[in-house]
DNA sequence: ACGCCGTGATACTCGCCAGGTATCAGTCGC
DNA sequence: GCGACTGATACCTGGCGAGTATCACGGCGT
């Protein structure tokens, strides 16, 4: 049983996600035939059809979805081992930590006190990321450890510690009806008509229908905010999304979140393990009260 | 940012295992030359010193540890891309499901059963393996799904659905005075003269310290059971371990055993999640009265 | 001290295979 | 039917991976 070879994934990858050899090809910056040839081979050594070469396009078969998935997670352990081996060699190794901007603000502002206040501990470099972009971070080695939030983010995969247990809050316009509630539920903010719920892109990048605007930043967002187009259902700490003319109402019924932190369990160090102490340490002393 | 291929990944394991070119070229079944050659370009190309050829011998720099960790990792990946593919390109794929021999059997036997009644199931291989292999199994695709143990066995990096809670039992010969006690505590089990608890490898090969003997099989521990030369502290449901002259006694301060099944997040198939559909629903059903 | 063994590195040669160019073979549109 | 477009095939070339021979160096016998 011969490994495949990296070079062999990237290329089947490139193909399962063009659909098309000649740009595949381009986008590798090879030519079209050793690409064909490529893949062929690898269809022939694994025994296993990946593409229907169906006249009029290129179709993945089951098997190729398969591998589609298993090629992806495998470059992304290969890309992995390459940069943090690469981190790991600097005279003063540091460990880069990934969080979505704008959340678990305070308790990040604690931990990196907390950690700097550590003997020996390593130096510590904030990756601040986009919505659910750091799974994909930590799979291929751009960072080592990231801030997330369970049940938002995907954590397949990842060793974790909880952190921080809170509700969620709705963010209205000062002088909307809702605003002057003391407390909501999910019925009363889904199919508020004036204000729909923004839509987020799907992990395949397709969205969910509805009536509210498709966004995929966070600035997007703000922007649908702060102009009082969209309604926000967030954790209790997203303090970045609090406006002067805006005001947070809970959310009794939204299911709890809870801040975590995630690492890969390939990367396990020292240094992360260190962090990951100081990081639970928080947990016993005193955050603001968590609401919900 | 030229990647790194799988064959080089390969040799630099080699190596580091055996910190000696010529006996990893010979495993490698290549001459010695060429993998110096590989390991000084791998060197170069990552900008990072991995091993230290201080004159009489290798070792491995911090980085050369963290490569190590992260190019298994990686090798796994990819060595499960083409298992998985391979086994998904034939016309009737089935699971293979990983467990130790002997535990969790009445549960295991309840599941395959409940599996084999839903419409359309694929077809499933039971692979019985020793303590501690599954997680291997599931990392290089010799497995797709494995029933576990918390907090025994290594569940990192997998997804996991809790099956089942348990307390654990001592298993004694008949005639052992602490046979006659109708309930235990860790306490009473540890520093029986007569009796030392066997000792199991860590992760990396050796062995913690104590009186016990070591033992790394099941079947070698069962042979120490049966001449009562040993004391066994178990979840109450491994009956595979019940002897006729042995008495199981409850220990009630043991921690809870709980049975999962995991498998890889990124192996996540409509098969494997029908098949933990089928798992999770059992917990509803109607099971011996978990202990403790 | 000397030579010997064992180690990893270097020098060179060779052959395979990745990759390029040119071309073929279907399929669709008009 | 013709041309456009797609992926497959034929054939050639160059680079690199792998082999053999050898070197450089340290440890260790006697």
């Amino acid at each position: 049983m011969d490994d495949l070879e990296t070079r062999e994934l990237r290329y089947f990858v490139a193909v399962a996600e063009d659909l098309h050899f000649g740009r595949a090809a381009d986008r590798l910056g090879i030519a079209q035939p050793p690409l064909s040839r490529a893949i062929s081979r690898l269809e022939r050594r694994l025994g296993v059809q990946l593409l229907d070469r169906d006249r009029r396009g290129v179709e993945l078969t089951d098997a190729g979805r398969v591998m589609l998935r298993e090629a992806r997670a495998a470059l992304d352990a290969v890309a992995a081992a390459a940069r943090r081996t690469r981190r790991a060699g600097n005279p003063q190794p540091s460990l880069v930590l990934a969080t979505k901007a704008g959340a678990s603000h305070e308790l990040l502002q604690r931990l990196l006190d907390a950690h700097a206040n550590e003997a020996g501990a390593a130096p510590i470099d904030v990756l601040l990321c986009e919505v659910g972009e750091q799974a994909g971070l930590l799979r291929n080695g751009r960072a080592d450890v990231a801030i997330m939030h369970r049940p938002f983010d995907d954590l397949a995969g990842f060793d974790t510690e909880d952190l921080y247990v809170e509700g969620q809050i709705a963010l209205l316009p000062a002088g909307h009806p809702l605003a002057a509630r003391d407390q909501l539920t999910m019925a009363d903010v889904r199919d508020v008509p004036d204000l729909p719920i923004a839509r987020w892109p799907r992990l395949d990048g397709s969205y969910p229908d509805g009536p509210g605007p498709e966004v995929h930043t966070q600035s997007q967002l703000a922007q649908l905010v702060a102009l009082g187009k969209t309604l926000l259902v967030i954790p209790a700490s997203s303090r970045a999304w609090q406006w002067p003319d805006h005001v947070a109402v809970p959310v009794v019924d939204a299911p709890d979140v809870t801040t975590v932190i995630a690492w890969s369990p390939s990367s396990h160090s020292p240094a992360i393990a260190s962090l990951v102490r100081t990081a639970a340490g928080l947990r016993s002393t005193a955050l603001p009260a968590p609401a919900g």
